[in-house]
DNA sequence: GCTCGGGCATAGACTGCCTATGTATGGAGA
DNA sequence: TCTCCATACATAGGCAGTCTATGCCCGAGC
């Protein structure tokens, strides 16, 4: 997959995945690599700089966690301003899709039939 | 809206509009911004480099033309080449989007959770 | 002892879009 | 005439973001 692709999306794809419920960076990346049905694969040098951005920038809160079995996980969860900012990286990536599909044509452009 | 949304697809978008028939920089900038309902503006800094490396690559070809009007224009066709890449760029951005909207679980999916 | 999976982190390389600026033509308006 | 704007192409430098490679720590299995 062209990596530029995901350029852009990560923060909105973290900021997503951490909204439906506390995580940590590990599990995130297992997740949408599940989810995108191995499309998206988050490395670590992407992921783990992109955590310490969105939360420099408060979009995420974070706090340390030992396990049982002596492992340590630093789980996130989404501030109000990460709700806010994802609602307009959503909105964004819609207008951006659109757009792009509009450009290229694709398959709807039969339809353009209107009046 | 967020530039680095456009990363990895410039190139896709201006192979696309080429291959629909000869046209040069200037015009496809403007057929861009029109079909895309304003969303995508392909600023010169980015399209003309991309145009050069597109031809470099051998995914375009070029020629000048002189209008009435005093003004040139350069030209641009697509090549076999261009329209073999062009077949993997959109097959890889469908992919993309599919996992992105994967990823993000889409509108349905927290009706269900909260059932 | 060594490897592997889980888990976090950073440095440096690499890529690529954007801002700003430059060239040049020609028409509109002050 | 002079300035502004649209058309049309081009490039340099800045800046941001992803990837590769590497490092650390822990526990389980061979």
């Amino acid at each position: 997959m062209d990596s530029k692709l995901l350029s852009g999306t990560l923060d909105m794809m973290i900021l997503d995945v951490v909204a439906r419920g506390p995580t940590y960076g590990y599990q995130m990346a297992q997740t949408v690599l599940l989810k995108s049905d191995g499309a998206l694969e988050l490395k670590e040098g992407s992921l783990y700089p992109a955590l310490h951005r969105l939360e420099r920038q408060g979009m995420l809160a974070s706090h340390w966690v030992d396990t049982e079995d002596g492992r340590r996980r630093k789980y996130y969860k989404i501030t109000a301003a990460g709700v806010k900012a994802l609602a307009v990286k959503r909105a964004e990536w819609l207008r951006f899709t659109r757009g792009v599909d509009g450009a290229l044509g694709g398959a709807n452009e039969w339809i353009v039939e209107s009046g």
